[in-house]
DNA sequence: CTGAAAGCGCTTACAG
DNA sequence: CTGAAAGCGCTTACAG
């Protein structure tokens, strides 16, 4: 199918290819008049400029990069979802790159995509975001890239991130609220900066509460489904009688409620449970879980939203903008007062 | 950052830069010498061809788009993985479009992508790849495609799919030879094509072991678990005392699973739930759900391969190819004996 | 087997 | 406010 292009609309409307450039990138000083019929023409010829001769001529892509661990789970959906919109608002492309950093080769990958693709800017989401070494790829690349919910704040990258802490010390307090004194605790995996975090914010509302932590109901998980299937058997076990279990995700939450389940115990009745994250899979359970929510669609918004705004490209990647999301916390059945 | 061309290659090299091209094609008439220096200057100089020169001098973008309705269910993340992983392999990206045809401008977001990215070729995901309107769009503009386990096959367009009828037969079957007459059927909803073929399947095997089929225990779903935890009430009430309950989708078998699970009807040993996709919500439920596995990541990866076939390039989008992957049964714990 | 010329469809930098 | 020229970094089509 031939292609219309640019020297199309401008021979039909009687004007310079500039003039229609002008128009299509909505720059100023062009009469009403002709902006008007440059329009219609490009209207009546379906006109889209190609993404390649734009990008070739000018410095831009107008393509971002979304860079992620394991591009098949729940979280790397709702951020590539909310990235997806954002784009697509912006006139921007999103291309999906999966980084395995434990595969010899990674670099070779990323290198690929920013070089071969010329991409405007970059999304990190974690746990690579906290690998110095990825990083340091897009700071010598130059290429403009924000961080979702990394642990620290290098100041070549811009950032978007919740409070992990306070969400988790808050829902501790809420368990403290209900009653419970005996509470277990499921961290994430080291991997995950998230995790620390999390754990922190534990610890907080414990020793506020001047409740000393058990450290035998202190384990640590991978935030599989699996894990907390078999850690919640570990604490189900311990002779302190566990009243409530804070899982750092909803996956391992979702893993001690099956296990309660076998066993027999009624979740709240007998044992509160909460997880972190509000997955899909938090609302597909009985009792649903009570959680946090992570606003993960709106940090990867946010995210393009930086990384597109002129103001931001102009000043380059000096300039690395950062922005706190807020989180919520989500009440629902699966934890209650302590009996 | 100064980008590396093919002409400080060709330069380094000693040679024009054609001959760099055809090196860094695999192309062939060069003379293996010349071939082993260019390849060590790309080497030394780190050199990436830029993909926006290459697809505006080529007719070739090296891109992919994955069209789908829904990107944050399970089964886009994992259709999309699939892809995106082959993609690498063969050298082209992956974007991924949205599609919602509720929505005014889903065709001009079509068409941009198409127009403006110059995509080489497209797939279509399920319940859109029915959507004849659609399809029409990339007929028209004259570009590749591949459904995605369409319900009917056009002659214009490449399809991957699995044979959902016998797969459901089979299941059916399973159900039957472990005791089951009394079983209950949920549908997947009308705008999914599968839906029917699943359908079809359940029945054809209950009219070969002669058992008439209760029209009051077959009821339609939407696929999602709030519609399983529903009608699995409504099954349960039933006369005539149910004793399997086939989902046509996993998600909505949990909905089941969890409804039996507060009436504290126990599974297996007084219901059997079976379901169908082999989702991963399935393996994160206790007992965990028998079900059907759909190849998806292989179907995503077989329409990358057709789609970036030479041989299928060349002969274009006349030669559309077919191809049908197998499923196979997944027995885990949520169906058993019929009591 | 190798290369010089032309061109893909835009934008940049400049002139008027 | 508008346009003519040059160029982005490759590949195509042709010549040798």
């Amino acid at each position: 199918m031939k292609m219309v292009t640019i020297k199309d609309v401008a021979a039909r409307a009687g004007v310079s290819p500039k003039t229609v450039s002008r128009v299509i990138n909505g720059e100023d000083h062009v009469r009403p008049e002709i902006r008007d019929a440059v329009q219609k023409v490009v209207a009546e010829l379906n006109y889209r400029p190609n993404a390649f001769a734009r990008s070739l001529s000018s410095s831009r892509s107008y393509l971002l990069g979304l860079f992620i661990d394991d591009p098949v789970s729940g979280y790397a959906a709702e951020v590539q979802h909310g990235a997806l919109l954002r784009c697509r608002e912006r006139g921007y492309h999103l291309v999906v790159e999966p980084v395995d950093l434990q595969r010899e080769g990674w670099e070779g990958h990323v290198r690929d995509s920013i070089s071969g693709l010329r991409l405007d800017g970059a999304i990190i989401a974690p746990p690579i975001c906290d690998d110095a070494e990825l990083l340091d790829v897009f700071v010598r690349a130059g290429i403009p890239h924000v961080l979702i919910a990394p642990s620290t704040q290098p100041e070549t990258s811009g950032a978007v991130w919740m409070d992990d802490r306070r969400a988790a010390q808050e829902m501790t307090q809420y368990l403290l609220d209900l009653g419970h004194r005996q509470v277990g605790f499921i961290r994430g995996p080291l991997s995950h900066s998230a995790s620390a975090r999390r754990e922190q914010g534990f610890r907080a509302a414990m020793a506020e509460a001047g409740i000393v932590v058990d450290e035998s109901a202190m384990l640590r998980g991978d935030f599989s489904f699996r894990s907390g299937l078999e850690l919640g058997d570990v604490l189900l076990e311990l002779p302190c009688a566990l009243t409530a279990i804070f899982a750092s995700n909803d996956d391992m939450a979702l893993g001690v409620l099956i296990t309660a389940m076998k066993r027999g115990i009624a979740v709240p009745e007998q044992l509160s449970i909460c997880g972190f994250d509000d997955a899909a899979t938090s609302r597909a359970a009985w009792p649903q879980i009570t959680t946090i929510r992570q606003p993960k669609a709106e940090m990867a918004s946010a995210a393009v939203d930086i990384l597109t705004d002129p103001a931001f490209r102009k000043q380059g990647a000096d300039h690395a903008q950062r922005l706190m999301l807020k989180h919520e916390l989500i009440v629902r059945g699966s934890a209650g007062k302590a009996p």
